[in-house]
DNA sequence: CACCAAATGTAGTAAAATTACAACTTTGAT
DNA sequence: ATCAAAGTTGTAATTTTACTACATTTGGTG
């Protein structure tokens, strides 16, 4: 919370002194933080104690924690919030917009993610026989980028757009593999059936999705990210960025778990692709 | 200036002892800004006075005035910095460290992006006859979010994983055809040869990609992000999600562009949807 | 006007930060 | 290999800063 607007709501319940103290620190916040106590005193023209009793009224343990919540509160630039964009923004505005609201979606998904489920997780898929990864729609771009990560692993993965190839796939299923689906609302019908197969053919499946969905409680396992989705323009835009990165938990989790050698291994995939590129000069 | 990115960026220029304060107040900044100097010098395991020579060498005061600084960078919109994944990572931590750079990543792409190419590209499309999509590896899996994304406004999109495809396709452009080519390296063969073809048959390319590479000198128009990518990981991940958060501004530039009228098309393409999910309680 | 409670200040104390200097490491040149 | 010089780090003393306990003042009330 904001120290500065808390100083002007508690004017009324400062004492005289106390108010002397807070009109300079209104008057001169940025010197303020840089003053000492004993400054500060006398430019309100109190006792040092009576500056002292002032933030602790602020319910700050004392003047140097005041002093680093008033810093915090003068520090220039507005943390990124969920701005919805406006039908009369130009290029600039939007363009703003959507990568603020972008980073703010990552962090209340960070904030929201299971690091136990993540770490249970990364467990099952390294010791997985086979690995699916299933989405549709919009979640079907980060079953396929899933599967470009997964597959420079060297572990048997597996991706199908195709319903019907999905839950072939699925029937094929047996005890050591992880079927991991990506679904923002939890509730499309065809990915839920597919779970259901899966688990009836002894996978262990995991979702990707939202809480308590119809979904999640067909999974083994859900990895949920709570992603407050833009509305407005009627398509998922966050949640597939926060699932994406989630991605990239997961995949980091993995060469971790599987230790040194095996990045040497990923190093080689990597120095491969170097045939089908024009070398970098310098 | 963020002190966190500071610290990240001199840790070269650190004495040994320096750099493990510097550990020490990266790993937990919230800890060291409420911390004394002998109680950070005791968890840095260094003495007192290298904290402060540590302090100076940031270019502040002191300790105090260094906590200050370290607060608004806290408190700052921009708190998060590139933080490389360390093998003795467990789950919380590259978990965090994944997403935070992820955002710190997002937020340098979004200072490098010229606004108004986005403009123009957003003209472009909007005036296209059709729009083709392609990307190889991990940039296939972008395609297929900017095709699903630009399928719902009822344009002539295209998208094929297929190189074969991707050629054909790109042979039969005409004059007001627009091909987008998502590569962050710029270096891929296959979609430099592509780009070339879709020029020569009159389409406008616009690549999202890095500047100055190969593929960028073959577009007509480039849209090119700068984003620092962990390398230690042997995989393309920070630059992915600016690209489709880039895809995400273009798609809203282009909803814009049609107005209102346009935008209830799209509902009701969401609400076709429906059908296929199932009903959400409440 | 005398009393009490709240507010404020004074002086002493504790804590924190900084300085000066000494000991120890590293580096490079002979 | 040896030594000097430069750089790094720690110890101890000093200074600055913040806090506490207590005394004084102020203002309001019976």
């Amino acid at each position: 919370m904001n120290i500065l607007e808390k100083i002007t709501q508690n004017k009324a319940v400062f004492s005289k002194s106390e108010r002397k103290v807070a009109d300079i620190i209104l008057a001169h916040p940025q010197t303020a933080i840089h003053s000492s106590i004993a400054t500060l005193a006398k430019m309100s023209d109190v006792s040092e104690p009576t500056v002292n009793r002032f933030c602790r009224r602020l319910d700050t343990k004392g003047y140097p924690d005041f002093k680093l919540h008033l810093a915090q509160s003068l520090a220039n630039g507005t943390p990124y919030v969920n701005r919805h964009v406006d039908e009369n923004d130009g290029p600039q505005e939007y363009t703003n917009k959507i990568f603020e609201s972008t980073m703010a979606s990552l962090e209340v998904a960070r904030q929201s993610v299971d690091v136990n489920i993540i770490n249970r997780v990364v467990d099952l898929l390294t010791q997985a026989q086979k690995i699916s990864f299933f989405g549709l729609g919009a979640s079907a771009s980060v079953a396929h980028d899933a599967l470009n990560k997964f597959f420079r692993f060297n572990v048997p993965v597996v991706y199908f757009e195709d319903v019907v190839m999905q839950r072939m796939s699925c029937m094929n299923c047996t005890d050591g593999d992880v079927v991991v689906l990506f679904s923002h609302t939890g509730r499309t019908k065809s990915l839920v059936e597919i779970a259901q197969i899966a688990r009836r053919n002894d996978a262990t499946v995991v979702g990707i999705t939202s809480q308590d969905s119809p979904l999640a409680n067909e999974c083994s396992y859900v990895l949920s990210l709570e992603v407050p989705e833009d509305t407005d323009m009627y398509m998922p835009m966050a949640s597939r960025i926060a699932q994406l990165t989630l991605v990239d938990v997961l995949a980091t989790g993995f060469t971790l778990r599987r230790g040194n050698k095996f990045r040497e291994n990923l190093k080689r995939v990597k120095d491969t692709l170097r045939d089908s590129r024009y070398d970098k000069p310098d």
